[in-house]
Parts: structure tokens; sequence; C-alpha cells
DNA sequence: GTCTATATGCCGATAGAC
DNA sequence: GTCTATCGGCATATAGAC
């Protein structure tokens, strides 16, 4: 669909108030009376576009999550007995997570998901509810159990607490991007710099969830 | 002033597009036509609330930057010669400044700041260089020198991102504070979550400065 | 289904009285 | 300095032709 393509990148890259239909309609190369036809109205158009992105998400990392889910199963883990004797495994698992999480906020094909992730993060509306039990939540706990695992002493406090830490730090280079930038005083995240973000990344991660 | 007030929260919780000078003068108890007389325009307002905030921060987080940064300094060093000898204490000057920045973040009196810098950060307008060269600069170059110190076999490259890893846990739990609280099971931010929070921050940071 | 035309209202900015 | 009144423009939404 051309106006919801093209809908995304204005919400996006303006924010729902600075975009105006006509902008859409206009971008889109239809007329601006079938947004109201298709989609009601502004926020119907709003409402769809993270729809639409929750739909590509869960197909994209919904497979990773389950084949992790199901590897933590009581019963696969009943089954082999072997579910905290690899925490090599683990961790790398969860550094699989971390990756791709990265590769999402970074890369320029999802670039105006993130944008309107962040969006919503800061100042929720309908669309966040739609985003949280869409895919954010399973991805969470599912992070979460690893560090239960992992780090067994944990209360589940600390355990979720140590997900929110990681998850900063990978977000961090999608919300403060042009902070990070300057900072780093970099152009953009190229390859060398991707590699230098993750090299790091793994570890903290391994520092935090090793000792 | 009561314009400026008024116009730092519709700003912070609305949006500059979704909020109305109208809306603000409203709130302001005073006529519309006074902010044309005072700010020029909208973006004028919108600037003023900005330079406002920055001024604000120096004060705040002023004069503990420059405690540190006297102690950094490269005369001070060699008098005393004793900069590196001390790396407990710069660790500790370390984890301050980020308790310093989760409570600014997290305090209620600061909402609005933490919400207007999150806005600028997402999508960057003019107010942003006023923000980045008027604090944020001078923070994140000191938290790398110290960075650099106690971490002496770093590049660079990899002190500063140590320190944008750092940022990004204090931050998440500003930017992403409405999926913090569901994934925590909590209300708000008081103080015991606080306390929790700051005791695995210091526990992260420390495992990652100390290896 | 897709278009043109338009109704209705709010917004930002300005003119000018006091 | 502070107010009222209003202009010109754009935004959303709708009515109705094809």
């Amino acid at each position: 669909m051309l106006l919801l393509s093209a809908a995304t990148t204005s919400f996006a890259y303006e924010g729902f108030h600075a975009t105006s239909l006509k902008q859409i309609s206009r971008k889109a190369g239809v007329n601006q009376a079938l947004i109201a036809y298709y989609f009601g109205n502004k926020q119907g158009l709003y409402m769809a576009v993270f729809e639409a992105i929750v739909s590509q998400i869960q197909a994209k990392v919904g497979p990773m999550v389950e084949e992790l889910e199901v590897a933590l199963d009581p019963d696969a883990a009943a089954a082999a007995d072997k579910s905290d004797a690899d925490p090599h495994a683990l961790r790398q698992a969860l550094i699989s997570i971390v990756d791709a999480l990265l590769e999402l906020l970074s890369s320029d094909g999802s670039r105006e998901w993130a944008l309107l992730i962040t969006r919503e993060q800061a100042s929720p509306t309908e669309a966040f509810e739609v985003m949280y039990s869409g895919f954010m939540e399973k991805v969470l706990r599912l992070a979460t159990r690893v560090v239960r695992i992992l780090k067994p002493g944990m209360t589940t406090g600390e355990a979720r607490l140590s997900v929110v830490l990681i998850m900063g730090q990978v977000l961090v280079f999608r919300v403060s991007k042009t902070t990070v930038l300057r900072h780093m005083g970099w152009q953009g995240y190229g390859e060398d710099e991707l590699a230098l973000v993750k090299q790091q990344l793994h570890q903290s991660v391994s520092a935090w969830l090793s000792e």
C-alpha cells in the first residue's frame, strides 16, 4: 500500500502532528480523500502504520524468539536436563538477541521503524500498546529468563533490571544518535563503526553476566 | 516568566507542533500577543525554553564537573602526581556523575527537561546545538577522560564508546520509561525503585571498569 | 474506488487601540 | 506593555460527481 509506506516515512521523520495528510497523499501519488476512505481518519492511518510494523517485526524476530523459547521450555529442559548446563550457549543466545536488536535499530532499512518506536516510547499513545504486547513484551520476558538461568543468584527484579540495562546500551545508539555521532566523531553507523560497537557491547554483556 | 514556564510544560508533554500558542498563553494567564512581543514567534519561544534549561542545568552540574576537571588537570596531576594513583576515587567520581544524571532524569522536577531533551535527541532542531555545546559535550568529554585514566589500555574510540554505553544505561530509564515500568511491574520511580536501579548501575559500571 | 471541491475550524502572526 | 480584533493560510474531514 503506497499510502501506508508514505505515512510511515512522514510520521517517522516529522512526527504525528507535524505531518499533514496532504503531504502523505502527495508523496503516495494518490488523492487525499483516499485516506479517509481506507483508514477513516489520521489516527486510523497512524495505527495502521504501527500494526504493519509490528507484524513485520514479528515476522523477523518471531522465529528466533520461538526457537530460543522452545530451548528454554520446561519440557525440553526436563527431557535433556541440559538447559542450564550450557551457559556459554545461553550467553551466546542473549548476545544474538542484542546483535539483532542493534542491527534492527541502526540499519537504514529499519530507520523509520526505529524512529516511530522511539517517538512512542517518549510519549506513548494507543499505538504503544500495540507495540508492547505485539513483540516487546515477549522479547523482554525471554531475555529475563535467560538472565535468570545464567545468574541464579539474582532476584526476579534484579534479572529484569539487568535486561533493562542491556537494552539501554543498545537503544542509546538509536535514541541518542545525534549525540553519539558527535561524541564519537562519526559520520554515521557504517560497517566499521558497528563492528566496534558490537565488540564492546559483547564485552559489556559478558562482563555483566559472567561474574 | 510565566510564559516560559507554561511553554516548557506544553512543549515537553505535547511536542512543538502539537502545542498551540493559544494553549500556552491561556495556561500562563496572559495574552497570546505577548508571545510575539517577547519572543518574536513560536520558534523563538521554543529556543528560549532551551536556553533557560541549559543555564539551569549548567548551574546544577557545572560545579561538580569543574571540580572533577580541576582534579584531572595536568598541572594538578604533575603537582601531586597522584591523578592515576587513586583509581577508586576516580571510579567513585564517575559513579557520582551517573547518579546525578539518573536523579536528573528520573526526578519529577526535571521531568519536563528530560522530555524536551529526549525529543531533541530523537529529532534534533536548532535547539539541539544549544544543548549539546551547552553542557552535554563537557560531561561526555570529562567522563571519557576518567575512563581513559581508569583503563589505559583502551583506545580513544573505545573509551568514548564506553561512555556512550554507560550513558545508555542511565538514559533508558527516561527514554523508555513506559516500557521499563511495565516490564518491571512498577508504578513509577519511587525511592525503593531508584535504590535498586542505582545498586545495579553501580555494579555494572564497576564491572565494566575494573577488569 | 478514485477523484474534485469545499465546509469548518484552528493556527500563527500582525495591526492598532489603550 | 498589554490588550482586542482580525487576516491569511493550512489542516482535517466530508459531500458528491464520475
